[in-house]
RNA sequence: CGGGGUGUGGCGCAGUUGGCUAGCGCGCAUGGUUUGGGACCAUGAGGCCCUGGGUUCAAGUCCCAGCACCCCGACCA
């Protein structure tokens, strides 16, 4: 992509809204830009960055036999009377009103929509067990949303379900799903850890969270790096030893990044879903649900990854993995070889942001530096005296040169 | 929903006890000089001063109401 081209630019203005690191170094690099509170438009870059994230978690829950489908946001109200959250949960929806006086919600949440979805073809015991799950944008009116991505009134989801026929069936299934949960965090890049929690509207027990230390999180947790697991500091006060294999813990900040609950029959009940078991008797599905805000986790990437000068992308959700500097000035050469290389990467297919603006050295490492893409390749007239570029990366402060001829077999390799 | 703050070109801000043509920086456009860490000079474009009422000869400025955004609480992926 040439950076000329692009919609939306760095700046160097802190937009005066901007309440976290997230929002400023997002809005700043041109990967946001807020509509109203809690509402963003996802920019190019910033869009990148988010599929890259959509793509991991597909890639783990299609690993645990999760079926990609897509929901409806906008839900009949009659759908939510079934279960009775059309009052419990009353206060977060975003309400409408179609012709004919029919009143629907922008879904906060799908259980009330898979659940009859699901009873339309589970007979038997033999269609159990299953998984569905979507990536899907939550309404909820939140009494406050704030700091940037982290918490909005509309943000992406990831959430999936899943139908067992015994709550055995379910608990082992929920481990897979944890486990999964974790490589997904590991693989963006962020330290992770489970945290029993205290469950919420959707289930009174058997609820999970998972955590992601950063100095900038809402939560304090003790965590354990023996097991990998926390407890919220709220309801395990002055604990010093591990519950689960006795090691030492220790207090960190954390933002909350995903929760799994065991929801059992609480939506299969008043949904009517049931199946034929091998006994020939006619029982209730045992449900488990699973979320990761998606939107969210490009916010806490950034909260958990920056400095100073701007944000530092772990490679596996880089919007692109290169960005590529011409400093040509009025040289036509230094210009066209640039281009030139360039156009090389783009044929090899490698993920190049080429910054092919006519400005001044200062100004395009700057920018670089906020919008924080793992490689930096200079190109200049001092470089090419030695047929060679300037690499470096972001997450050091030292480049070094590369012979020219030898950057493509290098971003191959 | 309680308490506090803010609203002025695209962005960040200033605007005196109400007063004359509403300023500054960044960005943008044109020309020129520059080019390895936020370049410089010149010229120029761009403004329902959040909205609606009111007070006044006169309102960006004062009063009332509303809306939006931010902060602190209660709630959450």
């Amino acid at each position: 992509m040439r950076y000329s081209r692009m919609l939306g630019r760095a700046s160097y203005e802190v937009p005066h809204d901007a309440d976290s690191v997230n929002a400023k170094l997002l809005t700043q690099g041109g990967f946001i830009d807020k509509v109203a509170a809690g509402i963003y438009n996802h920019l190019p870059l910033g869009l990148r960055v988010l599929q890259n994230i959509n793509d991991i978690i597909r890639e783990e829950m299609n690993f645990v036999q999760g079926q990609e489908l897509l929901m409806p946001a906008l839900h009949p109200i009659e759908l939510w009377k079934q279960t009775g959250r059309d009052k419990t949960m009353d206060d977060i929806f975003y309400k409408t009103r179609a012709s004919g006086d029919r009143d629907f919600v922008f879904g906060p949440s799908h259980e009330e929509v898979v659940t009859p979805l699901v009873a339309k073809y589970v007979r038997s015991y033999k269609d159990l067990p299953m998984s569905v799950y979507q990536l899907q944008t939550k309404f909820r009116d939140e009494p406050r949303a704030k700091s940037g991505l982290l918490r909005g009134r509309e943000f992406g989801m990831k959430d999936m379900y899943s139908f067992h026929t015994s709550t055995e069936d379910l608990d082992a299934y929920y481990e897979e799903v944890k486990a999964a949960y974790l490589r997904v965090y590991e693989r963006c890049g962020l330290r992770a850890y489970v945290v029993k929690a205290a469950g919420g509207v959707f289930t009174d027990q058997y609820t999970h969270e998972f955590s992601v230390v950063t100095p900038a999180g809402e939560d304090t947790i003790l965590v354990c790096d023996a097991c990998k697991t926390a407890e919220n500091s709220e309801i395990a006060k002055s604990m010093d030893r591990c519950e689960t294999c006795g090691g030492p813990v220790k207090k960190e900040k954390a933002i909350e990044a995903g929760n799994i609950f065991k929801l059992g029959t609480k939506f299969s009940e008043p949904c009517n879903l049931h199946f034929t078991d091998k006994d020939g008797q006619r029982k209730l599905v045992v449900m488990g649900c699973y979320g990761i805000g998606n939107t969210r986790m490009v916010g806490t990437i950034v909260e958990a990854s920056h400095d100073d000068k701007g944000i530092i992308w772990p490679e596996s959700v880089a919007p692109y993995r290169v960005h590529l500097i011409a400093l040509a000035g009025k040289d036509p050469v230094v210009a066209q070889r640039a281009e030139q290389l360039y156009l090389e990467l783009l044929k090899a297919h490698v993920e190049v942001l080429f910054d092919d603006r006519d400005d001044s050295a200062g100004k395009k490492f700057t920018d670089a530096d906020l919008i924080g893409l793992p490689i930096r390749i200079v190109v200049s007239a001092r470089t090419l005296e030695k047929e060679s570029v300037e690499w470096k990366r972001r997450s050091e402060s030292e480049g070094a040169m590369v012979l020219l001829q030898d950057v493509l077999p290098k971003l191959i390799a």
